[in-house]
DNA sequence: GTTTCCTATGTGATTGTATAACATTACTGA
DNA sequence: TCAGTAATGTTATACAATCACATAGGAAAC
């Protein structure tokens, strides 16, 4: 499940479409740094790391497995390690926890706050970020009437992406 | 957080509203049993038993507070015996699972098909169940528009209910 | 420049959640 | 009755998350 370098330009399915992974990894981790400095946020190295691990994996993966890349770099290799990381990440919005798979994954759009969304392939584990407004519609509306206050959302579809039906059909 | 039998009757708080409770366990049980005869499904004790027990808490419970109450009615006490069970309620509908809580709820509405969605208190994590389309709406034209095929949808809203909030406030 | 405080990290231990694997039992239908 | 399948029992283990406490590092006050 570790990211093959071979794949890392322009041969990667993010949100399920090609994309330059190397310049979207680079790219992310500069954005992050400067909005950190700009926010007086510490960018540790721990915390750079674990965000360097998501965006190269770019599927959801789970603490442990990200705890054994940071082993590998001299990091400390216990759980609250990552844990803490992973926190501080999902926090600040440059990383999301997807509940369905107990896993996270690099934000797509750190740069504006949203409600993310998720679309998670069950053959491939590939998953793609949109965005959702649940608080309007059916949910909303039951919100509504019962006098509940959202104050946060978990959006989730599980299916099967484009390029996995093509090889089920296939 | 295990239910107290004194509150079992009409004052136990379900989708944030009152019920009489010991009515709606014996009633969803019954219409269980009644369904998995007609659609050739068996409701063993077990299953039933594990049913049971969702039922009388009436809010999430996590798998291995479930396995405590199996134990003392002399069913197995190990947790596939729990997983087991639970599987077969969520995959007919007559439980679901709380992906943010990683815990189970009975369902609210086992009488027909439909994409649940969840209305969770972070104070008094009591659980109310009511549907969403999230195919419908932006969720679902995500998905259009990138070819994905949406099966499932997991749905959980996080808030505070309005028995709560009158606390809050007060 | 040093002291102080707060934040972040390191580490060991533990708790909670979930599944793999395999043996055994029990229902169903030929 | 027998074979096949579904369900259960049981051991062990993998994976997820947190507690508690010690140590180090950076920022601000003095």
């Amino acid at each position: 499940m570790t990211s093959d370098p071979e794949k890392n330009i322009a041969d990667d399915p993010i949100g399920f479409t090609q994309h330059d992974h190397s310049a979207c990894v680079g790219d992310t981790l500069a954005a992050a740094e400067a909005r950190c400095a700009a926010d007086g946020l510490r960018f540790t190295p721990v915390r750079r790391r674990v965000l360097e691990i998501l965006l190269q994996e770019h599927r959801a993966i789970g603490a442990y497995a990200i705890l054994d890349q940071l082993r590998e770099g001299g990091f400390g290799s216990q759980p609250p390690v990552v844990y803490r990381a992973l926190d501080f990440l999902v926090v600040n919005g440059l990383a999301h926890k997807i509940e369905r798979l107990n896993a996270f994954i690099a934000c797509a759009h750190p740069s504006h706050t949203h409600a993310p969304a998720f679309l998670i392939c069950r053959l491939c584990d590939a998953v793609a970020e949109t965005h959702s407004s649940p608080a309007r519609g059916t949910l909303g509306d039951a919100a509504k009437a019962t006098g509940f206050r959202i104050e946060r959302t978990v959006v989730e579809a599980e299916g099967v992406c484009p390029s996995c039906a093509d090889k089920v059909d296939a």
